[in-house]
DNA sequence: ACCTGAACACCGTTCAAGT
DNA sequence: ACCTGAACACCGTTCAAGT
């Protein structure tokens, strides 16, 4: 009775097979992502992808040589759309919104980081980023010298507030966090730690975005009119 | 003939129970530490250790809860070992000399900053190095505000820093390297990276040491007597 | 071209058991 | 207390095979 011509006639019939279009890059990339923002890098498997595409394991690799060449996509289909001021006599103030602009996709896609880390300058995301902040700089007047030392340390200061950006947002309007943060300041042994005991009872808040804004001011500072 | 009292009955006598000592924390850490400097951390497994170590996995479970455990030791170990100047008047300068020595210990072991980003504050050694920077801070005549803010700017820009040097460190003293990137850069299109292309003919050379000094400097020139 | 089944060589960890 | 065996529920990926 079982037959491939009467697939009711037990309740252990074969998963269907998946028709020809139920996958494509996008799907893959676009799943990979959601699954990463909710659950993180980590919980972005082969397997987990395929099930919830309805689909085989292998079937992925039909569209991705590997599981590090999907998470690839996610990054550059990710850095692609962000929306970058491409009126280059925006000066130093036009700096500040593309590095603002690229801080605020990688906290909203934290996993970000970890990927970035791995990547390499050819990734034409990171490109456009780069030639954005490039040209900016050099219309401001900047010494090609200073642009490159000023571009570098913006990818950086912004990579390591972004890095840092998961651990620390709780504290940033929840004033019950905050002083619970001052409270253990204020329990630390006095001899070894006499500076930051002080900030136990006097603690300048930022939030993280206060932060990231300080640390770019302080590299731009120099520079402004 | 194969028995308990006669181990040597066949070739394929089972493996040496590892006697008692053979383990401790200290060891794990140590070989740990060694695994992820040579082949990264995703080589750290347990059951690696165990291997090297002569022992069956489950030993490790004697010593620590579960491999987070392990790694989070790891990097605890390595910021103790980590030498900071203990005179508060040495200033602006002794900041300098923490944040390069807290770089350099990031950049030996570079797999560090994956460590670094999971976890929080209390760890003793981060805080150490916090202690260090805003003792030399606050001496130095920074406001409190201030002082947080630097502070906060110098980890995130030595974090952002040390990420990118794995990628980057290959520029430093290859002339021939330097010249393929700006070969490449030449190559770009005309019409969307003028500014990167620019860089094509005329690139400033920084070594990655270079640049994290340029940061630094931008950072805290402009509280410099 | 696109999807699948079975298998390989791995993971971290639990649980019960030896010494 | 310290080390082990077996098992569980996972991984990414290869290879050969279906449609």
């Amino acid at each position: 009775m079982k037959t491939p011509e009467n697939p009711h006639a037990g309740s252990t019939t074969a998963p269907a097979r998946a028709p020809r279009g139920t996958l494509s890059r996008g799907a893959i990339v676009d799943l990979a992502t959601k699954i990463m923002d909710k659950d993180g890098v980590e919980a972005v498997t082969v397997r987990r992808l395929a099930k919830e595409l309805g689909v085989r394991p292998m079937a992925l690799y039909t569209y991705f040589r590997s599981k590090d060449d999907i998470l690839g996509a996610v990054y550059s289909d990710l850095l692609s759309r962000l929306e970058l001021p491409d009126s280059p006599e925006a000066g130093l103030a036009g700096v500040r919104e593309v590095v603002h602009a690229y801080f605020h996709l990688l906290i909203e896609h934290s996993a970000l980081i970890r990927l970035n880390i791995a990547n390499d300058i050819s990734n034409a995301g990171d490109l456009k980023v780069s030639e954005a902040i490039y040209a900016l700089l050099l219309q401001a007047g900047l010494e090609r010298k200073d642009a490159v030392g000023v571009a570098a340390a913006l990818m950086r200061f912004t990579l390591g507030s972004a890095s840092l950006y998961p651990a620390r947002h709780n504290w940033d309007a929840d004033a019950d966090y905050w002083s619970r943060v001052k409270e253990s300041l204020r329990t630390l042994p006095a001899e070894r730690y006499p500076a930051l005991r002080s900030f136990g009872d006097d603690l300048p808040e930022f939030t993280q975005e206060q932060v990231f804004a300080y640390g770019v001011d302080a590299i731009l500072d120099r520079f402004e009119g």
